[in-house]
DNA sequence: CCTCAAGTTGAATATAGCCTCAACTTAGCT
DNA sequence: AGCTAAGTTGAGGCTATATTCAACTTGAGG
């Protein structure tokens, strides 16, 4: 690739990081275009679809948390671990509605959880009927509370993830309605957030 | 009003019914008046805006919601009856993806809740530390599992929300983050919702 | 310095939805 | 039946965004 494409496509990911920080996902791609001083023509040369630039993107979130997933899986106490993994992957959201946009559509952000929810329901903290697929919840939750708020009263997703969490608990637990939703309908369910 | 009038306003409500409650507030006015019979100038005509139509197709939800406030409160239980009013309204917005968008930008809707917490409150089962404006948080989150899952995992939501419910029990009470919204910011965070 | 493949450009085309209004139609009154 | 205010119509203008491509420009190898 010739040194100016190059240049060309640092300045489209960098407008495209701010741009979908500020704004989420849906951001304008002309706009993107006008921010990094190129045409709309350059930025269709460099990414041909949209959802190629956002995983240029975003293409190093999956490593901040499998890193993240790391950190909780070492943490002395199982639960502490489970709600670090969380708050971690919620403060990505909140600083980010790329991200927030993202994490909600993308079955792969979740994956690392399972190792994690393993080790905190065997510890007896997390309660025993929950599974991977629930955490959707969490993070569809959590999404729509950042969306809402983030203008207006930012860190407000904070307690709303502090009373899931308080739900998530061995003793909070009450037997559930419905059986979980399998793996294949969560990620059918990401698939449909838009 | 003339008479036909009337008859094509009976019409426009009846298609933006059934196509709000389909596929959501988001839905063309073009494709509600095509479904109606009728051309885009009469529901212009006949609404001046979409906010009117809205407004005009969700005329009567404030009642039903009312009504389910009423029965909560002479439940029983207390608690029962915080569980029936939130359960009742979820099955609202399952029921209707564009009562779904509403329930999550229209403040009004969780207003009759006042009562319901006070008393759950004041017997015990319902945790000290919550307020009316945590309960956008609830209506946020089913709003989001719900257009997620409605295709493709439907009933998943009444897993988010006794999840959430067992959260906010006294039981599992554990000191919250941050101070919650305050009536005017979680107003304008509803706003915010598109 | 020449060449040309690689790269850039932005006007043009396409699609979608909102909204208006001048021309036409009709209900309902006398 | 005739009148007219009320109502309907849908093409057309507008805005916003996506997407393409023929003409132009330039980096870099020889």
């Amino acid at each position: 690739m010739r040194k100016d494409a190059v240049h060309n496509r640092e300045r489209l990911l960098e407008a495209a990081r701010r741009l979908f920080a500020d704004r989420g996902l849906d951001v304008p791609l002309e706009e993107i275009a006008r921010t990094a001083g190129v045409s709309i023509g350059t930025l269709y040369n460099r990414f041909a679809t949209r959802k190629d630039l956002v995983e240029a993107v975003f293409e190093d979130r999956a490593a901040t948390v499998a890193a993240i997933a790391e950190r909780a899986l070492t943490a002395d106490d199982p639960w502490e671990g489970f709600v670090a993994f969380l708050t971690g992957v919620c403060e990505l959201q909140a600083a980010d509605l790329g991200y927030n946009d993202l994490a909600a559509r993308d079955g792969k952000g979740i994956e690392p959880m399972l190792r994690i929810i393993d080790r905190a329901q065997k510890s007896g903290a997390l309660r025993g009927d929950v599974t991977l697929a629930d955490m959707t919840f969490v993070i569809w939750g959590v999404a729509a509370t950042v969306r809402a708020t983030v203008r207006t009263a930012p860190g407000a997703w904070r307690r709303h993830l502090a009373l899931t969490l308080d739900g998530l608990r061995s003793t909070a637990a009450h037997e559930l309605p419905v059986p979980p939703m399998s793996i294949s309908e969560a990620r059918a369910a990401m698939d449909e957030c838009r």
